[in-house]
DNA sequence: ACAAAAATCTTGGCATGGCTAAACTTCTTT
DNA sequence: AAAGAAGTTTAGCCATGCCAAGATTTTTGT
C-alpha cells in the first residue's frame, strides 16, 4: 500500500525472487555462484550486490559461505511472485495470451504494477490460488500454501496422480506440452516406465477423452506432479493445503 | 513487432513523447526549457539528451532554436502515446479501476508492454478510438485522428458541444468532474458566462436526465470541447475523422 | 540603436546504479 | 601443501540524472 521504496529497484527485486527460489529448492544458503548463473550476470556483480542487499535488511549474507533473505527480504521475494504469478494467469485467462508467452511477459511487468492493480487483478481472477503453470500464487497476506510434488520421472507404473506445474522458464516445454493437449490439472496414470532413466507411457485425462504420452528426459524431470490423495482437482480449484508458510510482517 | 531498440529506454520514450505534445501544441520547435520543465529536471539534463536523441535520428536539434520530431521520432511517440491510451481504457474498462488513477498507472505500463500485448489489449477492447478521457487512440497504423477542439471557457451563452475530454495529468480534476456526473462524451448547452474570465453555467446531458453545472477557472480552461457539428457522439464512439495526420513508415 | 540586464542554453564535473573483466583471496580437495 | 574451485575486490564503463559556471540570445532602458 505505501509508496514503493526508492531502493527497491527492479534489480533488488530480482535478487529476491531468486535467492527465494533457489533457496527453497535446496535447503540451505544460496551459493555466489548460483545466483550469477540463475541471473545470467557475473559472480562479481553478485558480490556487490549482496553487499548491499545486507544493508538494506534483506539479507543475510555470509562471506563465502552463502546468502539466505531475511523475513523482509522474503517479503519482497513473496510480493514479486505473487505478481508474477496473478499477471500469468491474467494474460493467459482475460486477454488469451498463449500459455507459452505469458512467462516473459510477467517477468517485466511484475516490478510495475502497483498494489491496487494487483488488487484489481487478483479481484477480477476471483483470487485465484495456481498460476497457468500450476504454481500456487501466494495469498494477498503473502501465505504461500506449497503443494509437496515429485518429478514426473521418478514414478513408478501403476502410479496415479495429477500434472500440477512445469518450471515456467522454458516456453519451449509449455509450447511443446500444450502442442500434446497437456496442462496443469489433467489427471494421469503411469502405463510403463523404461529402466535408466528412460522414458514414461503415461495416460492423461478422463475415460471417454485419454491420450496416451510418451515423455521422457529434460520434459520428464521438469514435470511436476501430484500423487498425494489422488483426488484430481480441476484447473485453478485450490486443493486442501498441506503446507503453509507464514511471512510474519517482521 | 521487432525486438525493442535498446537504445530506446523509457527516457527516450518520454522525451519523444513531451516533444510530440508540446510540439503539437504550439507549431513551433520545442525548448529546451519547455521540456525540462514538463519533464520536471533541469535544463542541463534535456540539454544533454536532446545530443544523444539527435544521434539517434529522433530529433533534430538546433542549438539555441529548439528541437523536432524526425518521422522516426513522431512515430516512437505515437506508439508510446497508442500504449498509454490503450491502458488507460483498460484499466478503466476492463479491471474498472477508478478514472482519475489509470493514468499514473499508464504512464508506467505503456513502456513496458510488448507489441503483442498491445494487439490483445486493443482486440479486446474492440479497437478503440479514444480512451477514458476521450483523448483519440492512434491506429495500429499509428496514425492519429485528431478532432480539433476547444476549451470550454471559450465559449459563448447559447454554444452547444461536447465535451471530449480534461488534460488526463490532473487528477483532482478528473475525480471533481468525476463527482459531477460529468464524462467525455457529453452533450451541453452553455447557459450563462461571466464576463472577465469569470464561470460558466453549463447544462449537460439530454433533456429528461439534464444537470447544470457552474464550471470556471483552470477547469473551464482544461476541459475541451468539441462544438463542431454538434451531433452528439456516444461515450467513445467514434466519430467522423476531421483531421487525419498519417506517419509514414520512414 | 545598442549596450547592459535578463533569460535561456550548453558545457563540464559529479553521483548513482548496475554491469564486466581481471586480479586477488579464501576454501576445499586430494 | 599445492592445485583448483569458489568468492571477492578493484578498476572501469554506460546510462541517467544533478549542479554550477560559462556562453549565447533576447529583452529592455536610455
Amino acid at each position: 500500500m505505501a509508496a514503493r521504496d526508492i531502493t527497491r529497484t527492479q534489480a533488488v527485486e530480482d535478487y529476491c525472487k531468486a535467492i527465494f527460489t533457489l533457496e527453497s529448492r535446496r535447503e540451505e544458503p544460496v551459493s555466489t555462484n548460483a545466483l550469477a548463473e540463475r541471473l545470467e550476470i557475473t559472480a562479481g556483480s553478485v558480490s556487490a550486490m549482496l553487499k548491499k542487499l545486507d544493508e538494506l535488511d534483506l539479507t543475510v549474507h555470509v562471506p563465502y559461505r552463502g546468502v539466505t533473505l531475511t523475513a523482509k527480504g522474503r517479503r519482497v521475494a513473496l510480493e514479486v511472485i505473487r505478481h508474477h504469478r496473478l499477471l500469468e494467469l491474467f494474460l493467459a485467462e482475460t486477454l488469451q495470451m498463449p500459455w507459452d508467452r505469458v512467462h516473459a511477459e510477467a517477468e517485466v511487468l511484475e516490478h510495475v504494477i502497483s498494489e491496487e492493480l494487483e488488487a484489481l487483478i487478483a479481484a477480477k481472477l476471483g483470487n485465484p490460488t495456481a498460476d497457468p503453470h500450476g504454481d500456487p500464487i501466494p495469498n494477498a497476506e503473502l501465505e504461500l500454501v506449497q503443494t509437496p510434488t515429485r518429478a514426473l520421472d521418478s514414478l513408478a507404473v501403476g502410479e496415479r496422480g495429477v500434472f500440477v506445474r512445469v518450471s515456467d522458464a522454458d516456453p519451449e516445454m509449455l509450447r511443446y506440452l500444450a502442442g500434446l493437449g497437456i496442462s496443469p490439472g489433467d489427471p494421469f496414470e503411469v502405463l510403463e516406465h523404461q529402466p535408466f532413466g528412460g522414458p514414461l507411457l503415461v495416460r492423461f485425462g478422463a475415460e471417454q477423452h485419454a491420450h496416451e504420452h510418451t515423455l521422457g528426459g529434460a520434459l520428464a524431470r521438469a514435470m511436476r506432479v501430484d500423487v498425494g490423495v489422488g483426488s484430481p482437482r480441476t484447473h485453478l480449484a485450490s486443493s486442501p493445503p498441506r503446507t503453509a508458510i507464514r511471512e510474519g510482517v517482521a
